[in-house]
DNA sequence: CATTCGTGAAGACGAAT
DNA sequence: ATTCGATTTCACGAATG
């Protein structure tokens, strides 16, 4: 009793000082703004956080949004690389981690205990506090998420509507508050990779890693356990998706990309293709429909946009030819 | 010379226990 | 958590054009 330390009081200065710290880093010093009342010089009061015309005292609300980036380490991942992307939003622009706590105690700074009445109003005040925290803290888990979701996609120049899945997908999984012990991005590649499946634009998981942060291993577990947790329907990718970006990719015309369609189908047929990666069996059907059509690609090219070892390229065309029933031509 | 082809050891992965 | 079976990859050398 003798020792009520964290009360709100003494919180309060608590805060005021630490924001002092802090506009000392980043807070420029001047600001050149008129005042709209008197058209005077107008002054940053960083003790008080207030912007103030010097002249007539008008207290300039709009300057309150903090110009400079006031970022610290959100959470463990996100500390390097976020410069500050988009407006701020005054909604989610609050204090970060400097919000007062409001002590469980009822107790006031010396450890006297609050009569009835305020007991009632801190305890409203704690179910604000809490809404108001949770509320934050997912918003901006969420706008990192959707961010990273955004860079990842564009590096993929992945359509709109992939994003749009990969969004709701995301949402779902922090509705369902599936991201403890996951990182966000992992989580967020996760969503990405999903949405490419779902909507059958088929980039490889490896593509999806490729231009994620995240340890691929993360990837796929965060991956797996959101699928299932969500009970996302995904059906397995066949190779034939892949046919007319790789296709593409090595500048072959259509007469190659139709017999790799043939092959594919006859592969299909004859169940050749069970526990083969499809980008390889695409990229193979590919290589083989090349030699047939006399309009050669060589493994290597194939391998490259692939992104397969010239090795299964090999043991994969010799596979769809056998299961073609076709000759391997010289 | 470039490309293709085959091989065996090693790693990665999923499934089953 | 480990083990097992299948697949893929790597590195190499040989064959082919």
């Amino acid at each position: 009793m003798s020792n009520a330390r964290p009360s709100t009081t003494e919180q309060y200065s608590d805060s005021s000082a630490a924001r002092e710290q802090r506009d000392e880093q980043t807070e420029p010093v001047t600001h050149e703004v008129e005042c709209p009342e008197c058209g005077g010089a107008v002054a940053r009061e960083a003790d008080r956080g207030e912007t103030v015309c010097e002249e007539c005292g008008l207290v300039v609300e709009a300057d309150r949004i903090d110009p400079g980036p006031e970022w610290r380490a959100f959470d463990q991942q996100a500390r390097e690389e976020r410069s500050r992307v988009g407006s701020p939003t005054t909604k989610t622009m609050h204090d970060e981690g400097l919000s007062s706590v409001i002590d469980w105690r009822n107790e006031d700074a010396h450890g006297n205990a609050l009569d009835p009445r305020k007991r009632e109003r801190m305890k409203r005040l704690r179910t604000w506090d809490e809404r108001f925290r949770t509320k934050s803290h997912r918003e901006r888990n969420l706008k990192q998420a959707l961010g990273e979701i955004d860079r990842m996609s564009s590096a993929l120049s992945l359509p709109d509507a992939v994003r749009e899945t990969a969004s709701v997908i995301y949402r779902r999984a922090l509705e369902e508050d599936l991201l403890p012990g996951r990182s966000i991005e992992a989580v967020a590649t996760a969503s990405l990779y999903a949405a490419v499946r779902q909507t059958d634009t088929p980039r490889a998981l490896e593509e999806v890693t490729g231009v994620s942060r995240v340890d691929p291993k993360r990837v796929k577990r965060a991956y797996r356990y959101v699928v299932r947790e969500l009970g996302l329907a995904v059906d397995p990718t066949g190779a034939e998706a892949f046919l007319p970006r790789f296709a593409s990719d090595l500048d072959v015309d259509g007469a190659v990309e139709r017999r790799a369609r043939e092959l594919l189908a006859a592969a299909r047929e004859q169940a050749v293709h069970s526990g083969k990666s499809p980008v390889g069996l695409a990229g193979a059907a590919l290589y083989a429909a090349g030699r047939l059509v006399n309009q050669p690609v060589t493994q290597a090219e194939v391998s490259e946009v692939a992104g397969v070892s010239e090795v299964t390229v090999r043991n994969r065309y010799k596979e769809l030819l056998d299961a073609a029933d076709e000759p391997v031509p010289a």
